[in-house]
DNA sequence: ATGAGCCAGGGGTGGC
DNA sequence: GCCACCCCTGGCTCAT
C-alpha cells in the first residue's frame, strides 16, 4: 500500500515518534551501561579491561580460535611470536 | 575481596553480568527500532527518508547551539567576550 | 618463508612496512597541525575557536548537500521524484 | 601577545590556511593507507587482521604484558582462564 | 577528573 | 541478492 498521491502525515508522525521514543530508551540504556563502568571504576576496577572482558565473552569461542589462528599465522610469518605468556621473539 | 590482589571475583562477575544484561536490553531496543523501520517500509514509506527525518529532528536543537557558538566566535574575535567569566589570555 | 596456506611472509611484511611508513608520515603531519595550533595559541589566538573555524569552513560544502537532500525529501514526500523516472512500487 | 582589541584577519587567515593545507596532506596519506589495505585485501589478505598486526607491533612489549597480566587476572577471577579453567566463586 | 579530538569498527546504502 | 564503500557512532588518548 503505497501512499503515492499524498503521504499520510499521521502515519509518518506516528512512525517517527515511535522511533524517537525507542531511541530515547536506547540512550537511557547506554547511559546505564556507562554508569556501571563508572561504578566499577570507582570500586577500583579498570574499565578498559572490563570492556575487553565483556567483548571476549561475547565472542564465540570458535570464532575466537579461528581469529587467533589467523593472527598467529601472520605473526609467525613476520617472525613475531604469538603473544603468549612466555613472550618475545 | 578474595583473590589476594584486591580483585573480587564476585564483584567482577556482578559488574560483567549487569553490563551484559544491559547490553541485551540495548540490542533488543535496537532491534525494535529496526522493526519499526521495517513496518514503515511495509506500509509504503521509504525507510531511508524516514531516517533522514529523524536525524533532522534530532539536529535542530544542535544547530541552535552551533549558531550560538558562532555568535560567541565572532564576539570573541572582536575582543568582546560574551559577558561571562573566564576569558583566556 | 611461505607458511603453506597461501600466506607469503614477504608480502605481509611488505604491506605492514608500507603501512607503518605511511602512518609515520601521517603522524608527522598531525604533529605539524598540532604545532600550528600551538603557534597560534602563542600568538594570542584561541586554539579551540580556531578549530571551530576550520570545522565550519569544512562543513559549508556539506551543508549544501544536506539542503539538496531535504529538497529531495520533500519532492519525494510529494510523489515527485527529481524530474526523472516514475515512482517506485 | 593578545590581539585583544581587534584580531588580525591576516594572521587568522594564515593560520587557517596552513592548517587546511596540512589537513589535506593528512587526508592524502590516510587515503594512501586505505589504499594499501585495499591492495592487501585484493591480494587475499585479511585487512582486519592486518590492522591488528600493525597495532600489536606498535605496542611496547612491556605494556602488552602488563595489560595481559591484568586481563588474565580478571578472566581468572571469572573462571575464564586463558587455557586452564576450574576457578569458581 | 573532565572534556575534546582522533581513530577504528559497525551499520546502512548503492552498485554489480 | 551479495559485496564493497561510506558515513556515523562509540571507544581511547591526551590536554586542561
Amino acid at each position: 500500500m503505497v501512499p503515492a498521491n499524498g503521504v499520510s502525515a499521521d502515519q509518518i508522525r506516528a512512525f517517527v515518534e515511535r522511533i524517537e521514543r525507542l531511541e530515547e530508551e536506547k540512550k537511557a540504556v547506554s547511559d546505564d551501561i556507562k554508569g556501571v563502568y563508572g561504578e566499577a571504576k570507582a570500586t577500583g576496577y579498570d574499565a578498559k579491561i572490563l570492556r575487553l572482558v565483556v567483548r571476549l565473552r561475547k565472542q564465540e569461542p570458535a570464532e575466537r580460535s579461528e581469529a587467533e589462528a589467523v593472527l598467529d599465522l601472520y605473526l609467525h610469518a613476520l617472525g613475531m611470536a604469538p603473544a603468549m605468556e612466555g613472550d618475545e621473539a
